[in-house]
DNA sequence: GCTACATATGTATGTGTGCTCATACTACGC
DNA sequence: GCGTAGTATGAGCACACATACATATGTAGC
């Protein structure tokens, strides 16, 4: 990464928003599909006011998309790229994670 | 990603150590270099013990390995690979912001 | 216009977490 | 061993934020 020009401003909101198990279980239940909050609602089993609040965060830091459809609201993720980059970093994490555990993160 | 296996709790303590600005300077000051603590502290212009409080969450998170050198312990991060997917993610991050702009991401 | 449904907003509260201070640990040089 | 530099830990405080509740907005059908 360019850390020369430390991107933290323009990341630092993503992070945010992905820091939350909610919010990645929300993406997790939009998958690739575009869906009604009501589907996500039944998918990840949190109230209404909850799943809307998160759709808001998620919505300000680009991480999803809406779209209005009669009464219902769509939501999906505005990119499939970013779900290629999301993957990357999990494997990278899984992969890191089985090294992490032999090795010593302990204290100094 | 494989959205199905959901991979929230393999994620998220990786997001939430990357959702610090004073995390993301530290990650910014280190760079692809070894840095000992003293350097981090400079560069990133923070108290040492608030530094050393950070390198601990980013050391458990897995973002910076740690190698005692003498008196000294240098930091670095664990793999070159990481450079390149926060980088990839920094890039669309940065070619949807100018997108959402010019788009409406208020309210409904 | 009224009702019903889908979704968003506002307020209050409790918990988590970053910051600061003081202090403790570790390694080196004398 | 002692002092010093480098680094880590612990306690306390303040603030941000996730959650829950009540309520408002918007859309469709009658």
């Amino acid at each position: 990464m360019d850390w020369k020009s430390c991107p933290a401003a323009l990341l630092e909101p993503v992070f945010k928003a992905l820091a939350e198990p909610s919010r990645l279980r929300i993406l997790c239940a939009l998958g690739t599909e575009c869906r009604p909050v009501t589907d996500i609602i039944h998918a990840t089993d949190l109230p209404q006011t909850n799943v809307s609040f998160h759709l808001r965060i998620l919505r300000e830091a680009g991480l999803v998309r809406a779209e209005r459809r009669g009464a219902f609201i769509y939501y999906c993720l505005p990119d499939p790229e970013l779900l290629a980059i999301l993957q990357s970093l999990q494997l990278w994490v899984a992969a890191h994670d089985s090294l992490a555990s032999t090795q010593d993160s302990g204290r100094y």
